[in-house]
DNA sequence: TTTTGAAGTCTCTCC
DNA sequence: GACTTCAAAA
């Protein structure tokens, strides 16, 4: 064994086309199981590093070389990253046969099926899909339509109504007793929630728009019907194979039902212990009623790591060994040897930093690729300050996790103008484009969107309408422009990145009006038209930058292109299914991790422990937990306030972990433990070796 | 009616 | 610290 082989040990010599015989030889005994188990309902519980993937890839080679036809199997994963990395690994073992399977996130397969069969159901084609913020503004139109919110005393605002209706038709929790159980204080508003949604239905059906729910709903609906669309659907499929099951919701489950009328060939994957989505329903019922929705099912387990060091899993089967779990698994590895985790204690945000850069510049000296390292946390902003210092020295680095560049009202802004083209009757981009422009304010929006609807929508209705005279600039530029882009192609290569092009001419003087921070937005814009390249029609750039949003900074062409060894700073929830030889994970803090609003009930607090369970378990053979001791906290004025440790690092948890302190010289010492282990000031021994 | 300035409100995770 | 909402001035 080489020690490349060690260290990787899931990189297994996936290389030329092998036969059935040898395509099994590679795995252990349950992962071989899992992998030729015949047609029927297989439930493959997965403890975190224990080759899952490597499971599923094989059982999808398998079933090619059973002679299944690709396009007859069907991978459901979680992002289409891993689809992605998971089919192009099957082809390394089958040959480009497997390219042909088809593979995507539950959404992305809805989208592509109801622009295939939606109209045949009554979906008009040629709908747009919505993103949170768009479904949040629909809504606010709804809410505002009804006369709601204005005096009556504290409405709930447009995200509640949106994330008690998402919810809603993801987990058919009746919408009263979702606001008895997360928001007691509009229990009142129930029949006022049940007004708005109505109205919001209708407006979606009205402007040919679809959320991200809906994606789900209506593919849900076109399964469970009776007649020959349905049958159709659900025949499309002779193998369902989906990653992730622990954090997929009821909605989910009733789809692969749906799918799996004609025969019952569902391989589900998941570990209950790794289930960190409920805030978007998903629910572990799934997993464990498995059983019972697919009789006859097969169960198999598997629980050999071949991920971590037996140090680092004897911290973390202790983490999770507080959790109440149904399917408990005992990982073992035979990955002897090693050190156990860190638990380090930093001064303050600065010294947690300079302890993480130190500590992973080390490590690269010592010969660990940058991309074999990543530093995980709660949430985006956490990263602030360790981003400001990676630059500050020169470290490459992509941020994964948050949508905040899709977010940006900038980046909305110029995404409007596409998809006013794309569905004139989209009157939320409307609005948002009007406003923008000079001249125009809320009355003349809504007198222009107005005067539009009166004719219904045809192309040339802008340009008909009579403007104020106030706005009369603005609005003969907006018609040249919208005219001149409808006068073009409607395909062609590079035509969005064109038509971008073209929009800015207009829009970028109104954004250095508009926003500061000028040149960060500008840079943005470029990056849009960067992503836009690959795309030849405006709808196939909307729909993908709604369903597959990029991932990293990284993804958008970011910094040099040619940087391939990057570290990688992640959300705890975007690295999962990840692996790097080396993981940090900061703010370890009671109220950052878990976070404070998590702290209400005691699901969501297991939760938040399932979700440090999976960012430690990325880790294979160095992990560091670390946290700051003081932390200035602008709210509460000027004052510092000290931290507690994170309750999941219990002292059972403790003792498999050794402690370090950074800069206890100003610290307060930590909570004094009994027997403590050895101390280091890790900065002296780094001091003056990478510049200061 | 539009624009501008200031107070006020949250703070997450993602398809 | 960033964004929304509200109130007053142009």
């Amino acid at each position: 064994m080489t020690d490349d082989a060690r260290v990787y040990p899931q990189r297994p010599r996936e290389v030329e086309p092998r036969g059935p015989a040898d395509l099994a030889a590679g795995l252990n005994e349950a992962q071989a199981r899992a992998a030729t188990h015949p047609d029927g309902p297989l439930l493959v519980i997965a403890g975190a590093g224990t080759g899952k993937t490597r499971t599923l890839v094989h059982r999808v080679a398998l079933l090619l070389e059973r002679g299944i036809r690709p396009e007859r199997i069907l991978l459901l994963t979680f992002t289409r990253r891993s689809a992605q990395e998971m089919l192009a690994r099957a082809e390394r073992l089958v040959g480009s046969v497997s390219r042909s399977v088809h593979g995507g996130t539950f959404h992305a397969t809805a989208h592509r099926l109801l622009r295939r069969y939606g109209e045949a159901a009554g979906l008009p084609a040629g709908f747009t899909i919505m993103d949170q913020s768009d479904a949040g503004d629909l809504m606010q139109l709804s809410r505002a339509k009804l006369g709601l919110g204005e005096k009556k005393k504290r409405f709930p605002k447009k995200e509640t109504l949106h994330h008690v209706y998402s919810r809603h038709v993801n987990t058919e929790i009746p919408v009263a007793a979702i606001l008895s159980e997360e928001y007691p204080q509009f229990v009142e508003f129930e029949e006022e929630f049940g007004r708005v949604f109505a109205d919001y239905t209708a407006r979606k059906a009205e402007r040919n728009l679809v959320d991200y729910d809906d994606l789900l709903l209506f593919w849900a609906m076109l399964v469970e019907t009776d007649g020959p669309l349905a049958q159709r659907i659900s025949g499309l499929y002779d193998h369902i194979l989906v990653d992730e099951y622990q954090d997929t919701n009821h909605l989910q489950s009733r789809i692969l039902r749906g799918m799996c009328r004609t025969h019952a060939n569902l391989t589900v994957v998941g570990d209950d212990a790794q289930s960190i989505y409920s805030f978007r329903g998903a629910t572990i019922r799934n997993i464990l009623d498995f059983p019972h929705h697919f009789p006859g099912a097969a169960i198999v387990p598997l629980e050999e790591n071949y991920r971590s060091t037996q140090p680092i899993l004897d911290c973390t089967n202790t983490l999770i060994s507080r959790a109440e779990e149904r399917y408990t698994k005992n990982l073992y590895t035979h990955r002897t040897g090693g050190e156990k985790p860190w638990l380090v204690t930093a001064h303050d945000e600065p010294a947690q930093t300079r302890f993480v850069v130190d500590r992973l510049l080390e490590l690269h000296e010592e010969g660990v690729p940058l991309r074999e390292m990543a530093v995980l946390f709660r949430a985006g902003y956490m990263s602030a300050d360790l981003e400001i210092e990676l630059t500050a020295r020169g470290i490459p680095f992509e941020k994964w996790g948050g949508l905040k560049f899709l977010e940006a009202a900038h980046v909305k802004d110029v995404l409007a103008f596409l998809r006013v083209l794309e569905n004139p009757r989209d009157d939320v981009s409307w609005y948002r484009l009007l406003m923008l422009m000079p001249g125009i304010g809320d009355v003349t929006a809504r007198g222009a969107i107005d005067a539009m609807a009166q004719l219904a929508w045809s192309s040339d209705a802008f340009g008909r309408y009579q403007p104020p005279p106030r706005a009369r600039a603005a609005h003969g530029a907006l018609v040249e422009l919208l005219d001149q882009l409808r006068a073009g192609p409607a395909e062609a290569d590079g035509l969005v990145t064109h038509e971008i092009a073209r929009v800015r001419r207009l829009y970028d003087d109104i954004l250095r009006e508009r926003y500061d921070r000028v040149e960060p937005r500008l840079a943005d814009l470029d990056q849009l038209q960067t992503i836009s390249g690959g795309y030849s029609s405006r709808a196939a750039f909307l729909s993908a930058i709604a369903l597959e949003p990029p991932q990293a900074t990284q993804d958008l062409g970011f910094g040099s292109g040619s940087e391939d060894d990057t570290l990688v700073l992640s959300t705890a929830h975007s690295a999962k299914g990840r692996e790097w030889d080396a993981v940090f994970v900061i703010w370890a803090v009671d109220g950052y991790f878990p976070m404070a609003r998590a702290l209400g009930d005691d699901e969501q607090i297991e939760e938040e422990r399932r979700l440090m369970y999976v960012a430690m378990t990325r880790a294979r053979n160095h992990l560091f937990i670390t946290y700051p001791l003081n932390v200035y906290d602008t709210r509460r004025g000027s004052d510092y306030s000290i931290d507690q440790l994170s309750r999941f690092l219990d002292r059972g948890v403790r003792e498999t972990m050794q402690r370090v302190v950074v800069d206890a010289g100003e610290a307060t010492p930590p909570a004094a433990e009994p027997a403590a282990p050895p101390v280091v000031d890790l900065r002296a021994m780094l001091r003056g070796r990478f510049g200061a």
